[in-house]
DNA sequence: CTGCAGGCCGGCG
DNA sequence: CGCCGGCCTGCA
């Protein structure tokens, strides 16, 4: 690990606030002087923000130009895109005016699938609260600034932990699912390695064959994870409510299917669904 | 005390 | 296939 520094200049679409409340990541927390720190694979990095720069900082054992160009998916132009969404209707213009500083990040592959199935049927708190705790009891510790973290436990550190351990952390019936995912993976040292250069599609359908993946989780994976598949529209209840106000309008909410509303999805948003999503999700949810 | 939160799983028709 | 009940836990 070794302390290291990064200012760049501002860009249009990077807000602190968006990027890490928009619902995407679990590890990162705003400090006194609104800066966020967050642990990631390779340490520990805090993020500030003024009028003309982005500034890093953190401790971290890879190149911190490297891992931010990437972490923060710098290399896509999101005024791009915006641009483009904003034109389909007044929905989208206004949900991308609030959430205009929201980037998708390339969060860790491991940590997303893991993370994503602890929050099924959960609460934010609650799901920060366990990764914490199974950061803190399992994971490598790492000092920041006089302070102490916990990275996101391997595979390998969780090979042996048993399903009691986990219920005593708080996973609840998650506990099962976690043990035989982290065993799937542990047995099949190129399962997860394999599926980046693999279509979309397939990756899914290797994703549902882990425990506790179901089609929501899969598609959070998919589109918040370093697999990065922008296309993918993840449905929860938010997205589900505000998918059918704006657009199919059914007296019956609970009545639309997840394929009624991925067509909509896909037919309006196309290549660009996961960012969309994105933008809806945290504007009819902040604004409730 | 009930309800519910960023779903999944298993059984059934 | 689609539908439905049950499910740990913590907080309102």
């Amino acid at each position: 690990m070794k302390y290291q520094e990064l200012v760049i200049k501002k860009i249009n679409a990077f807000e602190l606030k968006d990027i890490f409340d928009c619902g995407q990541c679990f590890r990162w927390n705003e400090e006194l002087d609104g800066s966020y720190t967050g642990v990631v694979k390779c340490g520990v990095l805090n993020v500030n923000c003024d009028s003309k720069n982005i500034y890093f900082k953190g401790n971290l054992d890879c190149d911190i130009k490297a891992f931010v160009d990437k972490y923060f998916d710098l290399d896509r132009d999101y005024e791009a895109i915006k641009n483009k969404l904003s034109k389909i209707d007044e929905y989208m213009e206004n949900s991308i005016k609030y959430g205009k500083g929201i980037r998708i990040l390339n969060q860790d592959l491991w940590e997303t699938i893991i993370s994503y199935i602890i929050s099924a049927n959960n609460n934010i708190p609650r799901i920060k609260g366990i990764i914490e705790r199974l950061s803190k009891k399992y994971g490598t510790k790492v000092s920041f600034e006089n302070e102490d973290y916990y990275l996101f436990p391997t595979p390998e550190q969780l090979k042996d932990v048993t399903t009691a351990e986990y219920r005593s952390l708080g996973l609840g019936f998650r506990d099962i699912r976690l043990y035989e995912t982290t065993e799937t993976i542990n047995n099949n040292n190129h399962l997860l390695d394999n599926l980046y250069d693999m279509k979309t599609l397939d990756v899914r359908d290797e994703l549902l064959k882990l425990s506790g993946v179901g089609p929501k989780v899969a598609d959070c994976i998919l589109l918040f994870s370093d697999l990065k598949r922008f296309d993918i529209f993840p449905i929860d209840v938010w997205v589900r409510r505000v998918m059918n106000d704006l657009y199919i309008k059914n007296p019956d909410e609970k009545k639309v299917s997840n394929k009624v509303i991925n067509k909509v999805a896909f037919d309006k948003f196309g290549d660009d669904a996961g960012l969309a999503q994105q933008y809806l999700f945290y504007w009819r949810r902040t604004l409730n």
